[in-house]
DNA sequence: CGAGCCCACAACC
DNA sequence: GGTTGTGGGCTCG
């Protein structure tokens, strides 16, 4: 299946994120020159790069976890939550204890 | 090329 | 917590 440009972009900068760090849809949007978090999201639930691209360390603006496979919320984002931790990012009640942790894309 | 629909958001109320 | 606004991508025509 081909993909669009804009996913390319979308994959590309999320694969770049640091382990033990989160960015959010907007400041990815702002990475790629784009204003909608939408569109990155949409892009993301597709996800056909699921263990490349660390989408579980994509979180919302509000620092709450979002969503993970297609899904806003049940086992899969427990999962996403799971799989922070692992890296040392902490949440707490489904939100980043550690702001500072939040990857802006340098 | 144009209109409509979709989205794991963001901001405001 | 619910509603509104925004914005781009995608699909269909």
């Amino acid at each position: 299946m081909p993909m669009t440009p804009f996913q390319q972009k979308v994959y590309e900068f999320i694969r770049e994120i640091p382990r033990g760090k989160v960015t959010t849809y907007a400041a990815i949007a702002r990475a790629i020159h784009c204003r909608s978090a939408q569109a990155i999201g949409q892009a993301l639930k597709l996800n056909p790069f699921a263990p490349e691209v660390p989408c579980h360390r994509v979180i919302k603006a509000d620092l709450t976890l979002g969503g993970y496979s297609g899904a806003t919320t049940g086992v899969k984002v427990r999962e996403k939550l799971a799989l922070l931790k692992a890296e040392g990012v902490e949440f707490v009640d489904g939100r980043l204890k550690d702001s500072s942790r939040v990857w802006s894309g340098e």
